[in-house]
DNA sequence: CTGGTGTGGTACTGACCGGTAACATATATG
DNA sequence: CATATATGTTACCGGTCAGTACCACACCAG
């Protein structure tokens, strides 16, 4: 039943085509856009043809959910893993969780969120891929308020959507200002607001 | 005989073709993207044919960069309006700015910053529209940056930055979760982050 | 009237798109 | 060996894309 890792030929069919598909798909989306590429450079790319790429996925739509499903699933490893790091440390997750988001908005050859893009090039709302970037955000946002509430800190809501807020558009303003710009600055713009929302300051308005 | 089946011709005729174009041009590449529209459909729906439209822009490309630029001249008045309004009141004018922009993003219909979008959508960095863009975010900044060292504000750089972000991050946040999500507490969030950046207050870190 | 200019209309090119049909191959298991 | 399944190969379909050639018309200036 497996698919016998390297018969004997090519370096290629070391992978199923399948996941050769969607990875190589996931670079070229990510790398020129979703709506720029081909199926049959990503076909190709992946050292495969038109032909079993439409055996393992309906239509480009459907490749391009499976995209965004993965990487919405490697994003939830990634919280786990700082669940992990910081075991009953929300505050400690909180600022991990900031230092990873900047460490990837900096990461060069980075052109913003995934999700985010894709939500920018099909803003057709019965598009397969639509659901997966709601579902995917509403999650992330989720994830923040819940940390924020662990962390103890006044109006937790309000904090989780400054951060949000903030990494989303740290995400849009390095694809414009470049890394650079302000997007370099996310870890301190997030710990002077996470500073902000103590108990012990003020209560805001 | 033109078939007349064109809802109203005045209105049509009372204005240049090349202003028809850009104006249609512009609802629909806010509205469906940049790629997702054809000149020929942007020219019948201008009231004229593609070649009207190749004798004022030598390429798509070029009508795309239009575009753009158009709206960072509308921008730019937008902010002479703000100084307008609130003549030496820096202050002032920084809270009519954002103000300003809630409203904008939340306005039904809104699909993010075209200017962002663009980016998005065309990530070759020799694409005429590219340095439109990329000029058109400096500015932005740049101005918050000024009106907040105006303001006397302590960080002014910093605060312009998180207010610039915020921003971003609203505009990109309406097409995942709505206007109903995190954008909009704009206002609130940027008031509460001007406050901290209040000489009075604490210097932060 | 004449000529230039801007515009509309139609048809076209060549390339690429997403998606499919038909057939050949390979292998693994029964 | 026989069969089933997964894959590779080629050619093709209808449609759309950006961009162009060519001609007709309307108008306005001289």
């Amino acid at each position: 039943m497996k698919p016998q890792a390297t018969s004997n030929t090519e370096e290629k069919t070391k992978s199923s085509p399948r996941e050769r598909i969607v990875a190589t798909a996931s670079e070229l989306f990510y790398r020129h856009g979703i709506r720029a590429v081909g199926v049959e450079a990503i076909a190709e790319a992946a050292g495969t043809n038109k032909m079993t790429l439409y055996r393992h996925f309906a239509s480009k739509d459907e490749l391009v959910a499976e995209y965004l499903r993965r990487l919405a699933a490697e994003a939830g490893l990634s919280w786990e893993g700082l669940a992990r790091a910081h075991p009953g440390d929300p505050r400690a997750q909180l600022r991990g969780w900031l230092a990873a988001m900047q460490a990837h908005v900096l990461d060069t050859g980075q052109r913003g969120c995934a999700l985010a893009n894709a939500a920018v090039e099909l803003p057709d709302k019965d598009h397969p891929a639509r659901c997966v970037i709601e579902q995917f955000k509403g999650d992330q946002r989720s994830r923040l308020v819940a940390l924020c509430a662990a962390s103890g800190v006044s109006e937790p809501e309000l904090l989780a959507d400054e951060l949000f807020l903030l990494l989303e558009g740290a995400h849009v303003s390095a694809q414009s200002l470049g890394p650079q710009g302000p997007a370099s600055r996310l870890v301190r713009m997030g710990e002077a607001l996470i500073a902000a929302h103590q108990p012990s300051s003020l209560a805001p308005r």
